[in-house]
Order: C-alpha cells, then structure tokens, then sequence
RNA sequence: GGGUCCAUAGCUCAGUCGGUUAGAGCGCGUCGUUGACAUCGACGAGGUCAGUGGUUCGAAUCCACUUGGACCCA
C-alpha cells in the first residue's frame, strides 16, 4: 500500500487544517498511479481540453492559476464521470519572448549580442536556455494540483510540432493563402522585426501638431488663373485669421505657402505629395500645382483625395505613403512616388539628406528646430495622438515598407464564422461571439514573417547567384526539405501564434492520422482569457476548420482578467502582482483554488486580494474539523455500512440526504453552463450550513457519550458525497479525506472515484419541508434569547402555535413533529421544556416570534422587559403591515388578476391570507401584554 | 469616431425565464470558549438595486437617454 493512502491513519484529525502536510503526499500518488494519463485506446467517452501552452519564458502568475484551476475542475469532474479525460499540457516557444529573454542574458552576462555568436550557436543557446529554465512554470503548476497529463506534454517547436507548422505552410501556399510581397507593416526598431496588427496596441499619448508651410511652387499659373485673392490657406479657425492677415498673403495677392499639419514632422523627409478634398474651396484652386518639400526642396504634387477629413488640421495633408498606412493607399490611389527614409533601426537613411543617421525622433527635434529657424513652422499645437506600441518591446511602431509574408484571411475566416453562427462553437459567456464575429469579420491580412532566429525557419528556398548572393530573380522554392542543392533557406522565421493556432491538433499528431486525433479532436472545451480571443482562440478556430474540417472546440468558456484591488491590471512595474505560490505556501492550494474558482462570476474581471484566500483556508479547516465529529469514534481498519432504511432515519437526516440530493441536481445545473463559481458557493453552503451548522450539530453526541454506529455510517456516507462534490475544485484535502474514511484498496483514490448521483441519493421533499419549519422555529427561539440576553446555553421553556389545523392540514402533523423533535430545540436552543399545537396559547410575561406559518412563545419570566417587547412588537406589526398593504394593492388590481398567470396570482393569495393570519397573531400578542 | 461591459449592503461580488419581504463572503455590533472547528458558533444592524423616462398587471431584471468607470476596435 502506498505511502500516501495509508489504511491505518489516524481516524482523529488535527484541530488546524495544515496544508503542507497534506498537499506534498498527493500530488506524486496521483501521477505515479497514472490518474492523470489519458488513454487513446479506451473505450470511454472522451474529454479533452488543450491547455493554453504558457510560455517558455514564462512565472506562474495568477492569470494562470485561475485559469489553470478551471480546466482542472472541468476535466477532475469529467475523469470523476467516467470520461476518458485527456488535458493536454505544454509550452509555447514564444519567439520574440524569448529570443529577448536569452539576448539580455548574454548581454549581462558575456557582453555579447547574438551577432557575435551567430545564428547557429545562439539558438543553441536558446535550447540550452530553454532546457534549463522552460519548465519553471510546470513545476510551479503542479503546486496547484494540476491533473494534466504530463507524459503527453508537447512543445511548439518539437520535431512533430514543427513538421504540422510547415505542413500548413505549405498546405496554405498551395492553395494560394500564402503570398510574399512589399508592404507597409509594422515594424518594431527595437527588435527590428516585423510585427502583425495585433501585437501593435495604440497608446494615447500628449505630442504636438506641428503646422508646417510647404511653399507653393509654379506661381505665375496661378496668377494666371484669377483665383490670386485667396492669397493662402488661411489656417482653420478664428485664431488663425490675423496670423493670415499679418503674413501680408492677400496684400500682395500672390500665393507663397500652403500649411500642412503633422504630428510627425520627421516623416516629411519621404512626403511625395500633399494631398486634400477635392470639394474643400479653400484649396481647389491648388489641386494639380506643386509646393516644394521644406529642406529637402523636392517639389511635391497637389493631388485630390476624397478621404481627407477636410476638419482635421488645417485640411491638407501632408503624404508619405513609405511611412503611413493611409497615406500609402493615397500614394496607390494617385500612383504617388514611394520614398523610405527610415533604416530597420528607427535612424533616418540616405533619403533623409542631412538627416541620415539621426534617430527618428532626434531627427523629429532637428527639423522642427530647422523649420522653425527658415519661418516654415507656423505654429505647434499640443496634440494627444494615438501612438502605435509594440507589445513586445514597448518601441514605438514604425509603418515600414518592407518585404513579408503573409497569410490571406478571409477564405479562413469565412468557415469559423459560420461555426460559431451555426452553434458548432459556444462561447460562454456568449457576448464573446459578437468580439469574434466584429475581427472575423473585418479580418486583414497576416503577416507571419518575422525577422528573428528564434522560432519556425519558413519552409522556403532562394537559389544563389554565382556570388553566392540570394538571387530573387529566379522565384522561390516552398519545401520542407531543401529542394536542390545549393539553395539556401529564407532566414527568416513563423510568427509564434502561426504554430500555436495549431495546438489543438498538432498537439495530438497531426498530419498523421494517430489514435489520439481520432479520439481526443475535437476537444470539449477551451478555456482561456479574453486577451488572447484574436491571437489566439479565433486563429484556432480558423485552422481547425480549415484544416481539419471540424472546429476544435465546442465550448469556449472566456474568463475574466485578474486584477489588483483598485481593478488595475497587475504588473511588474506597478508591483502590485500577487504570486500565486507565496499564496499557496500561505493558504494551501486547495484554498487558492476555491477562492479563485468562488470569485470568478462569469465574464467579470477579479478583483483580487490576498487577504481572499482566508476564504478558502476557512472552509478547508472547517471541513477537516467536520470529520472529527464522527472520526472520532470510528475504529481502526472498519468500514461503517448504512444500516436503516430512508423511511427509519431521523427527521434531521432525511432533510440532509434531501438537501444533498438538491445539491447535486442544482449543481449538475451549474456545470452545464460553467458556472462554476455557483456550484461551488452551492457546494461550501451544503457543507458548512446544512451538514456542519444543523445535521453535525444534532446528530453529535451528548459530551462522554459515544456516537452509534449507524450514525456514525450516515454522517459518513453524506461526508463522502460531499468530498466527491468538492473534489475537483479542492482536491488535496478532499483526497485525504477520503482516505481517512474508511480502508481502501491499493490505488483507489477519490480522484477516479464516481462522481455524485442525485439518483442515489433517497429524499423526501416533505420531510425536508417539515424539518425546514423547524429550523425556523429554533432559529425564532434563539433570535429571542439573543434578544434579551438570555446565554445561549441557559435552559429555557418554549412553546410552538403551529398554523390553525382547519386551514392547514398538516397543521397537526407539525405539530407533532414538533414535539416528537423536542430533542432539536434542546441541542440547538437550550429549549428543555417544549409544547406544540395549533390552540397554544401564548403563556404569560413570554416573547412571541413569528417562524414562518407558526409562532412561537419563549415564557421569559422576571427576564421579560414589557416595554421593549411591546417596542419589538409594534416594529413587526408594522413591518407586516406594510407588507401586507403592498399584496392586498396588487390583488385589488384588476389587471394584475386578469394578466397575472393564475399560479402567480394564487400565489399572493396566499402570501396575503398568511399575513393577515399573522398580523392578526401579533396584534393579539401586543394586546396580551396590556 | 464605432462597439462591448460594468454601476446592487461599509468592501468584494451573486442575483439564470420579469413575479424573491433583494442574497453571500468579508467587515461592523452584541453575546458565547472544558464541547469538531475562535481559521469557530449564535444573534443583529446595514439597501432610493447610479439617475431620469418608458414598456408591462408587475422592473434590480426589458428598452431609451443621462452620469460615472473599465475595455476592445479604428
């Protein structure tokens, strides 16, 4: 027998839950038995969920532990049902990432950069690197009790996975997806790479709109035109106008200079035109002339372009179509010179004349002091503009021109779109589908080349010139293995999402047709942030349909974002993280993983403070002290059998088989839907209010007395179902439990243990009802003593005025309940002296309280403070009227008579025959004490 | 500029199909310790469901607008 499943453990736990003790045995007894390894040969119905792989650069954080948490309850649950549950685990190589990560290490560490070392050597490092550090994070997962399955761990760039990457590349340039061309894209200088659209976030950011005046060129035509007493551009707005009149243009009525504005002066180095709305009047009369490039002197068309927004700046603007994107579709539109002047390194090139060399934004400062020194600067604007950032590095973007490859979208959107419209996909929360449609929809064109080492090389081939140059003019070779001698592969490599938009399949051996695609694709569940819904999750669904025909997923469940107290993001620079193990050294993984779970509300971000996780700690020990309530009588080595029928059992133990099987049925309800933090709470409810708070409490024995065994076997039996029920999402202490309970055969575990049946669970809804008035009763009893400051263990006399036999026919029958359980109300409220009946009269100097239909009297002899009872009366009168008031408007409303279904109506025909019961009740009472 | 979400107890949040005397945890107040658990128990206070208007017999819930906040896209 295992070590951490011992037989003969003590059957008397601790008083404090400690974690630690705990949580250490269960992880390895659970991996070693195989618990987690999914089998492609069962005949089970399968499970399968693809972790989202973390990077190889990457901590635990607490994105992931909730995350994490998630798709080990959905699976837990799943493997708990008989389901051949497969969570497939594995990393991602995060190329940008991780090719920084390596860069500064030997940087720091060497001074050198990946240069010096060559391409070959420095990916070695990285594997050296990756092999080294890469598996920091799955370690730190199994902290959290992960049951992926390890032994099937893939990786983005292992030989398998990489030959499904350059499947798809080729696949996809076959069919004409993949094209290699000169375009604007993004580009980041710092890490002098090409970045697709959504690894560019714009920031807001306070600039400057600098006017500038391009002096017009070709007067004499214009003269000669008649339009001369436009003089120039007056700028937009009041404020410009004497500006105007001062520069003397109407005066001497000849044309000297239109103003542009700009918020990037340095790109007018490559400006090829100057463009504005052909229906602005301000500068009709310009279109087809020239104005000269300030500093450069090139002499710059005035060209008409329906999508200048003639409101912004002073209505011309200024066109660069090798450094702006609409500009560049300007510069196609009217076959406009294209003119770089920037290097891959953010310094201004050749083009840039006496610029060359300068970083951009050096050479921003030098032109608009250059400007402003010839009197071309007409005036400089604060500006809050829209800055595109990369993610990576931080650098501000750069549009370049610049030779890519790039993947054709729409023909993979088109399928992924229908299969979240034709519910092949849910998404839950479904508001996500409208994001997904709003992307897929207007879906660009992918640029997955990037200019790196590390990554997937792209499977294409150059021939070389006699130099042993690349010699382009020859065309290209798509193959995975080279083609011809001599030919050299293009350097550079994949975007990282273009592996990881395999995942779901590539993960389980696609091409090949294996046993595990068969079995495992497509998967249930995805589940995921929504950070990553474009890169990633919507990417997925495209290569799913596209390459296998089916989605790879049916449920997409989106959580929420975990953020600091104040609802800000959590990062490095604020400090404000939350490190997931320092919370799980301090509160136990059980706890982390209850509140995380408990806190997620479907589609809301987590606010989140350590000081939450006491919520978990708590409800671990408080069910590990609940076992101490009947594991302390069992003896060693016995396994305790149910021994009494549903119909012999106790009032108190067929309500708490009936709320267990409530339980089980509403939170069967819940997982349907993922709403896992509702089950959960249903769950804490079922454990600490019904069976610690009323069932522990009276079925526990009198002090000195031993608990029988029959009792002892329910309590235990109940317990059970509830370690089941809680097992996924807490799984260590549950795991320990469970062991503790009886003696259990080699390799048993509660994690391949059967999940809960409502079916098994016998109830009886009346019962539960009955007890449920009880409950009322007592709580009525010691809300009284509370009242008036009787102790809770002070012994006291009560009596119960159950509702009026003629009207409610199991008047009687509560009443009786009521006095056959005198025993409840002596173990829960100190009563020793209990009268029930639907005639009790209200005993002399006592406090009445209203518990649901009935009443009840607690005789507080000399206790009794007339005043205070008559003050505490008046107030429930009161309370009762008002209430009463609201049902009988409602009824007196004809509408709501004829409209309201009957089942409502009746309903409220009910509330109010009870009211008026109990307010006649109440005033009787008040009238009582005089 | 287009779109999405959020606003409910002091705090963090549930509230599913429109009918609930609007709930939980934490915090707060009173009381309680030889008792499974003080990481606990009992009792209690605490709400104009952001505002306005509308739909409806009936609105925290549906619609419109307003205010305040978060986010996505351009």
């Amino acid at each position: 027998m295992n070590d951490a499943a011992p037989s003969d453990a003590p059957r008397a736990t601790s008083a404090q839950y400690d974690p630690e003790a705990v949580e250490d045995r269960w992880y390895g007894f659970w991996e070693q038995e195989g618990f987690f390894a999914a089998d492609e040969q069962s005949e089970r119905e399968p499970f399968a969920v693809m972790m989202p792989p973390p990077n190889v650069t990457g901590r635990l954080h607490i994105g992931h532990a909730l995350q994490s948490t998630i798709q080990d309850v959905l699976t837990r649950i799943a493997r708990m049902k008989g389901r051949e549950a497969l969570w497939q685990p594995g990393l991602d190589h995060a190329g940008i990432a991780t090719q920084n990560v390596v860069e500064r290490k030997l940087e720091e560490q060497e001074g050198k950069t990946r240069h010096d070392l060559g391409r070959k050597s420095f990916v070695e490092r990285v594997y050296q690197w990756k092999e080294e550090y890469g598996d920091i994070i799955t370690g730190q997962m199994r902290r959290l009790g992960v049951s992926c399955d390890w032994s099937r761990r893939r990786f983005t760039m292992d030989e398998g996975f990489t030959r499904a990457v350059q499947e798809v590349f080729v696949r996809l340039h076959d069919e004409g997806l993949i094209y290699r061309g000169d375009y604007l894209v993004n580009w980041d200088p710092e890490n002098q790479t090409a970045l697709s659209d959504e690894e560019v976030d714009n920031e807001e950011r306070a600039g400057h709109l600098w006017h500038v005046r391009y002096p017009l060129e070709g007067q004499a035509e214009a003269a000669g035109s008649g339009v001369e007493t436009h003089g120039r551009a007056p700028p937009p707005g009041g404020a410009g106008e004497t500006d105007a009149g001062e520069t003397g243009a109407g005066e001497e009525a000849t044309l000297d200079y239109l103003t542009i504005a700009t918020t990037r002066p340095e790109t007018m180095l490559g400006d090829t035109a100057v463009a504005v709305h052909p229906e602005d009047e301000r500068y009709a009369h310009l279109i087809g002339r020239t104005v000269a490039l300030p500093l450069l002197g090139r002499e710059l068309p005035v060209v008409a372009d329906e999508h200048i927004d003639a409101a912004f700046g002073t209505g011309a603007l200024k066109v660069t179509p090798a450094h702006d994107e609409s500009d560049f579709e300007i510069g196609q539109r009217h076959d406009l010179e294209t003119v770089n002047v920037m290097n891959e390194d953010g310094t201004i090139n050749e083009n840039g004349g006496p610029y060359e060399g300068m970083d951009r934004f050096e050479a921003r400062a030098q032109i608009v002091d250059d400007l402003e020194a010839e009197g071309l600067l007409e005036s400089v604007e604060e500006h809050t503009a829209q800055v595109p950032v990369s993610s990576r590095s931080g650098a501000v973007v750069e549009p370049l021109i610049s030779r890519q490859w790039f993947v054709e979208m729409e023909p993979l959107a088109a399928p992924a779109i229908e299969a979240v419209e034709g519910g092949e996909i849910d998404f839950y929360p479904e508001r996500w589908a409208s994001e997904y449609f709003r992307w897929m929809e207007n879906i660009r064109d992918w640029c997955i080349s990037r200019q790196l080492w590390w990554g997937h090389r792209i499977p294409v081939w150059y021939y070389l010139d006699e130099d042993g140059n690349v010699d382009e003019s020859r065309g290209y070779e798509v193959a995975i293995e080279q083609p011809e001698a001599g030919m050299v592969q293009e350097t550079d490599v994949l975007d990282t999402w273009f592996s990881s938009w395999l995942w779901p399949f590539a993960t389980l051996g696609w091409p090949e047709e294996t046993d595990a695609l068969e079995k495992f694709y497509p998967t249930d569940v995805l589940v995921s942030g929504y950070d990553i819904l474009f890169f990633w999750i919507a990417r997925m669904a495209m290569a799913g349909k596209h390459f296998t025909g089916e989605a790879p997923f049916e449920d997409i469940f989106i959580t929420g974002m975990v953020k600091d107290e104040q609802g800000r993001w959590m990062s490095k620079s604020l400090g404000n993280g939350i490190d997931p193990l320092e919370m799980v050294d301090q509160y136990g993984a059980d706890a982390v993983r209850f509140s995380l779970t408990v806190l997620c509300a479907q589609g809301q971000d987590i606010k989140l403070a350590p000081s939450k996780f006491e919520m978990g700690r708590n409800f671990a020990n408080k069910i590990w002290n609940a076992f101490n309530v009947f594991g302390q009588f069992m003896e060693e080595g016995e396994t305790y059998q149910r021994q009494r029928s549903f119909g012999e059992l106790e009032l108190v133990e067929q309500w708490m088989l009936t709320r267990l099987r409530d339980t089980i049925v509403a939170v069967e309800d819940d997982l349907e839907r993922y709403r896992l933090n509702e089950a959960l709470q249903k769950i804490y409810h079922g454990f600490w209010s019904d069976y610690c708070d009323w069932y522990l409490e009276l079925i526990k024995p009198p002090y000195g007395e031993e608990m029988a065994a029959g009792n002892i076997a329910l309590a235990a039996w109940i317990y059970e179902r509830l370690l089941e029920l809680l097992h996924p999402f807490m799984p260590f202490v549950t795991e320990e439990l469970w062991h503790r309970l009886r003696p259990r055969a080699e390799g048993e575990a509660l994690i391949a243990a059967a999940w809960p049946r409502a079916d098994d669970v016998d109830a009886d809804p009346a019962r539960a009802e009955t007890f449920a008035a009880l409950q009322e009763m007592i709580a009525a009893v010691r809300s009284v003593k509370s009242d008036y400051g009787v102790g809770q263990g002070q012994e006291i006399a009560a009596s119960v005025r159950v509702a009026s036999a003629d009207r409610h026919a199991r008047a009687d029958g509560l009443a009786e309940a009521v006095r056959n359980h005198a025993g409840y109300f002596e173990k829960l409220a100190g009563v020793t002296a209990l009268a029930a009946g639907p005639g009790e009269e209200r005993p002399p100097a006592s406090a009445a309280k209203v518990a649901g239909e009935s009443e009840v009297f607690v005789p507080l002899e000399g206790m009794i403070d007339l005043e205070k009872e008559r003050e505490r009366l008046r107030s429930e009168i009161e309370n009762k009227r008002s209430f009463l008031d609201g049902i009988k408007r409602k009824l007196r409303n004809e509408q709501f008579i004829t409209k309201a279904p009957d089942e409502v109506v009746e309903r409220e025909r009910q509330k109010r025959r009870d009211a008026t019961d109990e307010l006649e009740r109440l005033r009787a009472n008040l009238d009582d004490l005089g």
